[in-house]
DNA sequence: GGCTCCCGGGG
DNA sequence: GTGTACGGGAGCC
């Protein structure tokens, strides 16, 4: 017998002789990569009988065929369960294969004695990994022997894995990489027709064995490139064909042997490319540890899976986890490396690398330092992300390739599952189809807000309810288990719902009340510990006291999302009525106090001391924290000597809230503007930037007004060129296929019938021109007018100050001030 | 006002 | 693979 010690990063299983085999692939604590087998793990589900029937006999005799196969239960075992808050007897049934599982399903649910199957839908590996509790990216001891498989990687079966030591860091193996295409001007891009032009690879951490003494490792960079030219770039390989590339690609990973492999919306693009790429030349693309191909998973969410080696889209993972905590609303690479790294992509038009590549252009050295910029950026992007991305691996469970593409809800969900069996819980059901198509259609009321009135305020205090969700549901035990329970029928206090009475527990606390309440007390444990500590062991605790924080916050979201099986749209309403209920208390506590509010929106409000002190402010909120019930915390949030609050109503679709304030040490904060979309025009987007700048850094409102102005001026006098007039959108199917003909469908019509290839991905151009006749007919290619035949009005009245209004109506000017003819002309006459 | 469509990321 | 899932804004009808 020998004895490992690994850190699994990706598990899957395969049927091997009729078993089940689960593979974990790893990293041992020296360093190397290993698969630990484990086959002792059988597929199982539950059943719960309908009060008073025992089905125990007809379920062990039960029998069905899948084509040749005959599907039997090969044992059950009666177990005593928590249900949705009742105590039930449910009967565990096990299976000899995973796949077999759906097929009794099937069968049973057309049982009269049956009242539920659950837990049949938990994949085979989440299954393992929940019930031998293996959380990746932790040292785990194995005992067993090495064994012969077809696989890359040494294998090791073993008998018995057990945790080991969860501290110890693994330094996961980064290789990051990405792709520039012949794509010509005007084309969409198209991987059946044009070929990559050149593949990047770039990491950081270089192999221990690789190190000289005294030497610092030099980043692993390289250029692949299928069409030789002069260049002086060191990393810069040339390879004979669009074949041989992508042959260096596979060569590439299987000699670098990468734990990690990343790139920026390489799920959704840079593998995808290089697959068909790949199918075209008829080259396997099999990089999986286990010899397994490439796999790409189209639909709504292409994915890109190599099993063993963890495939990470940074570009997934940051626009569903991080998006909230970044300021960009763009989540491009060059915005998102802007604000994270504080680095740009190279400028480079990518329209002349096709035409470069075409016509043998002497160099192409930008196109590859651009290429590897871009695979550097991912890189760093992957590392800087690492310890956030470590953290929710390790409070969940999950890999980091799933963590990957999961939303909050489905993370919060996936927690519980995790935690399900240790409180004796067995998980609801994923809805039925027609169940979810109606609990879509509801919404549910929401958060207060008190409206501030719009413009300029002076010394203002925020207090904020720390987690108020979060200590709300922990607080008043609001859970669908616990709701309406029978025990306390017509005792327990109710639920400030309006127009219903509902109610929770008060006797026995509810699975995710407790479970909350854990994820809040273990992050505020460790935010007293990591407390004004900027040292760098300490980024770890801050990431992981995050990562508690962010699923915390996402109970409430995950109660009232459509998809959930703990779903519970009376414990959402409760959760925000108690909300309202709590920030209207403080309001009014305020005002009673001498304080004049402002604003108060959710679990936040903003006052200003007028007469009073900031001292007087704390203690009215030691004064609050006194009376509110379990973990509910009042918070000084800040002091801010003025700031500007912009009117929110604009859109039907509930306030937003737009302020931008000015701290103490002189930091401007915005809040709640939206981008610009790429669908308008470029002087919308100029416009706005620079309004913003004016006011938020000048101080100077006139020179915004002045500025909007002389945009106005020179678009009604045709000064604005029609390049900046241009509005793009994509076709986004065939054009017979549409039926609604907006402005873009209209105009690539009309490219049609003049022979222009268009279809699905086309970007059409279009300007819109003057006249009376709907937009689309008034939408023209930007080549077939001339500069001044733009719509003044239009781009007036529909880009440029729908841009910027909100923003004015606050200063006190309306869209009239801004449209009118400038100022100075009409003074002009007075003098 | 509802319905339908587009967008994102990538070259 | 014991499947697995967007959400918000703009313009037509």
């Amino acid at each position: 017998m020998d004895k490992i010690r690994f850190y699994p990063l990706d598990i899957t299983y395969k049927v091997i002789n009729n078993k089940p085999v689960i593979h974990l692939f790893g990293k041992t604590a020296d360093n190397k990569q290993v698969c630990v087998l484990y086959d002792d793990f059988e597929p199982y589900f539950y059943v719960i009988p309908k009060k008073g029937s025992d089905i125990n006999n007809d379920l062990k005799n039960f029998e069905t065929k899948r084509n040749d196969e005959t599907i039997s239960i090969t044992k059950t075992e009666t177990v005593k369960k928590r249900y949705l808050g009742n105590e039930i007897d449910a009967i565990k049934v096990f299976v000899k294969l995973p796949s077999h599982i759906p097929v009794l399903r099937e069968e049973l649910k057309n049982w009269n004695s049956i009242e539920s199957i659950n837990e049949n839908d938990i994949l085979f590996v989440r299954r393992f990994m929940i019930d031998n509790n293996i959380v990746p990216l932790t040292l785990y001891e194995a005992e067993g022997e090495f064994i012969t498989q077809k696989l890359k990687v040494p294998a090791f079966k073993t008998k018995k894995i057990e945790p080991f030591e969860s501290d110890t860091a693994i330094k996961p193996r980064i290789l990051s990489f990405d792709i520039e295409t012949y794509t010509p001007g005007y084309r969409e891009i198209e991987p059946e027709k044009n070929p990559i032009i050149m593949i990047a690879f770039y990491a950081e951490d270089v192999a221990e064995e690789n190190l000289q003494p005294g030497v610092s490792p030099k980043p692993f960079k390289k250029v692949f490139v299928w069409k030789r030219f002069k260049t002086n770039l060191d990393y810069v390989e040339f390879v004979e064909s669009e074949a041989e590339l992508i042959e260096k690609f596979k060569e590439v990973i299987g000699t670098y042997k990468p734990d990690i492999l990343t790139g920026y919306f390489s799920d959704g693009f840079d593998l995808p490319y290089i697959k068909s790429r790949a199918d075209k030349y008829k080259i396997k693309l099999d990089l999986g540890l286990d010899f397994s191909e490439l796999k790409v998973k189209k639909g709504i969410n292409v994915t890109a899976q190599i099993t063993g080696i963890t495939h990470l889209d940074i570009f997934k993972f940051i626009r569903k986890i991080m998006a909230g905590t970044l300021d960009t609303n763009q989540y491009n690479l060059n915005a998102v490396a802007s604000e994270m790294l504080d680095e740009k992509k190279h400028d480079v038009d990518l329209d002349e690398l096709s035409e470069a590549w075409d016509k043998e252009v002497e160099s192409m050295d930008k196109f590859c330092e651009y290429n590897l910029n871009d695979a550097r950026l991912s890189y760093k992007l992957a590392a800087k992300l690492m310890p956030t991305i470590r953290e929710i691996v390790k409070i969940t469970s999950l890999t980091i390739y799933d963590v990957n593409r999961m939303g909050f809800s489905q993370l919060v969900e996936w927690y519980l599952l995790k935690q399900a069996p240790q409180f004796n819980q067995i998980a609801p059901n994923k809805p039925s189809n027609d169940e979810l198509i109606k609990r879509r259609a509801i919404r549910i009321k929401g958060a207060f807000v008190f409206e501030p009135k719009a413009g300029l305020y002076n010394n203002m205090v925020i207090f904020d309810y720390r987690s108020l969700y979060p200590t709300i549901i922990g607080s008043h035990n609001i859970s669908p288990g616990t709701l309406n329970c029978s025990c306390c029928e017509g005792e327990a206090k109710s639920a400030p719902v309006e127009n219903e009475n509902i109610w929770f527990c008060e006797k026995r606390k509810g699975f995710i009340p407790t479970i909350i309440e854990d994820l809040i007390t273990r992050r505020m444990r460790i935010k007293e510990i990591v407390k004004d500590q900027t040292d760098e062991k300490f980024a770890i605790l801050d990431a992981r006291q995050n990562t508690l924080k962010l699923l915390a916050n996402s109970f409430y979201g995950y109660l009232g999302f459509y998809a959930a099986r703990w779903y519970s749209l009376n414990s959402a309403e409760a959760t925000t009525a108690y909300g309202r209920h709590y920030i209207k208390d403080v309001m009014n506590k305020a005002q009673n106090s001498g304080f004049r509010v402002i604003y108060g929106d959710t679990d936040s409000i903003m006052i200003t001391l007028d007469e009073k002190t900031k001292e007087d402010a704390i203690k009215f909120s030691e004064k609050i924290n006194q009376e509110l019930p379990g973990l509910m915390e009042l918070e000084f949030d800040g002091f801010y000597p003025s700031g500007i609050f912009v009117s929110a109503k604009m859109s039907d679709f509930g306030a937003k809230k737009r302020y931008a304030l000015i701290s103490e040490n002189g930091v401007i904060i915005i809040k709640g503007f939206e981008s610009v979309r790429r669908n308008t025009s470029l002087i919308a987007k100029e416009t706005q930037e620079k309004v913003f700048e004016i006011i938020l850094k000048e101080k100077d409102n006139e020179k915004a007004v002045q500025y909007v102005k002389r945009v106005v001026d020179d678009l009604r006098n045709k000064r604005v060129p029609l390049d900046k007039v241009i509005i793009s959108i994509q076709l986004q199917k065939e054009l017979s296929e549409y039926d609604a003909r907006g402005p873009h469908v209209a105009v690539a019509q009309k490219l049609k019938n003049r022979g222009i290839n268009v279809g699905p991905g086309s970007a059409i151009r279009f300007v819109v021109t003057m006249g009376n006749d709907i937009i689309r007919n008034r939408s023209k290619l930007p080549e077939e007018i001339k500069e001044h035949e733009y719509d003044s009005d239009y781009y007036i009245n529909n880009q440029v100050i729908p841009s910027v209004e909100r923003i004015f109506n606050v200063l006190g000017h309306t869209k009239q001030d801004l449209t009118e003819a400038k100022e100075q002309t009409k003074l002009e006459g007075f003098f």
